[in-house]
DNA sequence: ACGTATTTGTACGTATGTATC
DNA sequence: AGATACATACGTACAAATACG
């Protein structure tokens, strides 16, 4: 039995229904099924699968946004690219944080929604900056490691 | 002459209404006017200040929610605590990156919204994944410096 | 190259649920 | 327990950027 709205969505389980189509879509972007680049379906074609309003799937769609999994204007939403090993970079000493970019800095750097920030302060150079999916902080060649305990997972 | 309704928001900028009400507490929160922990007002208190929709209200706390500078739940907003240096750790070699959890690791490993993850990778060990709100890596004592030119700003 | 259709962005409204205060 | 405040989710409309023929 097929319908043309047989949304998999429970909308009685108390999970939001905005959450389970980004789950959904994420899945979805993981396993590979969009590469890369590509685009993936328009609001519109969410709305009737999944009898949803433009509301949920807008929300869903912000969500995969802020994780960084999808960019999306005005034509459409792609897969993003990962840009992950793009340049490396060495330092010596000093410390690093991370946060999320405000708006105003988003949009001075020209940085893509859902992308944090890496931060390095050294004594007496003030902050680098770097948008997190352009930079991969290679550190040390010594392999000095104090406190190798988890913090996660 | 003062009214209730004295948006100081300008509905012809063309800059989004949200947007320019997120700047405006982003302000008031970089400012201080708002201590950490504090609360700040309820959307009921923007939208009759500046005659907006719930709609518009929401949007902009979303922003500042995902930029980690406030938290919200149904009891209202505050002003987050920066819970910046909390725990230092040292590293001796590998590779650090930065991304935006998505929402099963949001849960997970409970972090707030608007947090990046850290994430330490070293030959042989599997993933370091820490919350960047509570994690401020201090790299070595060497002064090795390779590339010191910055990449923003 | 241009005009048109598509697609998302913004913003309003309404209603109900639910956690917090 | 009641009031407050946010979360979700439906609806509508128009604007603006993109994509496409």
């Amino acid at each position: 039995v097929s319908s043309l709205c047989d949304s998999e969505l429970d909308h009685y389980s108390g999970v939001p229904l905005y959450r389970q189509l980004a789950a959904v879509v994420r899945g979805q972007i993981e396993r590979g099924e969009f590469a890369p680049g590509q685009r993936i379906p328009a609001e519109r074609d969410y709305i009737q699968q999944y009898g949803l309003s433009r509301d949920t799937v807008y929300r869903a769609m912000l969500v995969l946004r802020r994780e960084g999994l999808i960019a999306t204007n005005r034509g459409g939403s792609r897969v993003r690219v990962p840009a992950r090993p793009q340049m490396m970079r060495w330092l010596g000493s000093g410390e690093v944080i991370a946060r999320m970019p405000t708006e105003p800095e988003r949009q001075k750097y020209r940085i893509d929604e859902g992308v944090p920030l890496l931060i390095i302060q050294r004594r007496g150079r003030g902050d680098e900056i770097y948008p997190a999916d352009r930079v991969r902080l290679r550190i040390g060649i010594n392999g000095l490691a104090y406190e190798s305990r988890k913090f996660l997972n």
